[in-house]
DNA sequence: GTCTCGCTAGATCGATCAATCTAGTCGCTA
DNA sequence: TAGCGACTAGATTGATCGATCTAGCGAGAC
């Protein structure tokens, strides 16, 4: 594998992006091969376990990417705290429209179609969200926040953003991601 | 058509509780068909636009059961608010725990599934959540809210529980649902 | 050189998909 | 009782599903 995009990062990359805009169960293994110019064989020589494999490895690519999103947005600790969230749902936002309402968080789609048919899955897409929230809750830790509120409030922030993400694709409008963000921060303890 | 629970009804039913929790596209019609104890015959009879239709038809049922839920958290005006809210998103967490984690909000699943997919399920889930969101708006602007704010709090309430549900059933822990419930009784505005 | 092995390649498999088809049953009207 | 429309019944269709299979390529080892 010399330097070019090898064969299991674009099925990974075609899986991801299907998955998200489409779903899972309704995305074909062939669809995914014929995105990706591979061949069945690449496909179950990198995921031995199939569409589950695939599944996984695209709810983790899903998870990094987004992991990278939050920190940009709540590392600089030189940017108030309500600017951070400001930002950060009015960015879903602009993300949004750009895309005419397909992509919005990365893994939603799927983890809700799995959340009770494939343990592995699942797993997978907790792990995400849960790192999703640390960044988060460290961030409000710094501010000064007690260990408890920092907690609540993370899990709080990633409740109305994908709850947001989804109101806005049903009802293509991003008035769900302002109501959202802007209630997370009226929700933020004094300081 | 007279008065018992016909072909029509059941279908609709195992449709709606399969979508629900499996999501659409991993449901077959002949699951549907199986549970329901009726034939192909009968599915395109009463929905000509086949699985679609069904689907349609389901979302619409959940719709209603939930409004009704939801009516009769907020409708009741001797209740305090906040003890509305927090009612609210507790009994959404006995569901979960008495569901294993499997019955959460009706339409959420397929909602995410055909947002970009199936523009007649789309727009059903869409009126869906619009019709939701107009009980607790009332509710808020009884309480002497003024209208944008009341708007903006009731979307925010939605957003929130729906996030809610995807984490909660992602992690399987009812964490979300309480962080959620508590992070909009703390947006009210003050009164 | 030639052997090995990571990987590509795609034909092929049985199962299952949504949907169509003809046939038949039942209750109502005339 | 004859006829009609609403509905049930399920065999069948062609397409597509995810997965397995054998075959071969190409670069490094020795």
């Amino acid at each position: 594998m010399p330097d070019a995009p090898p064969t299991r990062e674009r099925l990974i990359d075609a899986a991801a992006r299907n998955f998200r805009r489409r779903g899972y169960a309704a995305t074909g293994v062939k669809a995914v091969l014929r995105e990706s110019h591979a061949p069945y064989g690449s496909l179950y020589h990198h995921f031995p376990g199939g569409k589950s494999d695939l599944g996984v490895a695209a709810i983790e690519r899903g998870s990094e990417e987004y992991l990278e999103l939050t920190q940009m947005y709540f590392d600089d600790d030189d940017t108030p705290l309500d600017v951070c969230i400001e930002r950060f749902f009015l960015g879903a936002a602009d993300l949004l429209i750009a895309t005419d309402f397909e992509d919005a968080c990365p893994i939603a789609t799927i983890a809700g179609e799995i959340a009770s048919t494939d343990a592995a899955m699942r797993a997978a897409a907790g792990r995400a969200f849960e790192s999703w929230i640390a960044v988060v809750e460290a961030r409000l830790a710094r501010e000064g926040i007690t260990r408890d509120t920092a907690r609540r409030c993370a899990v709080q922030l990633f409740c109305a953003i994908e709850g947001a993400f989804l109101l806005a694709r049903t009802t293509r409008s991003t008035e769900p991601l302002l109501a959202a963000g802007a209630g997370v921060i009226a929700a933020l303890p004094a300081t």
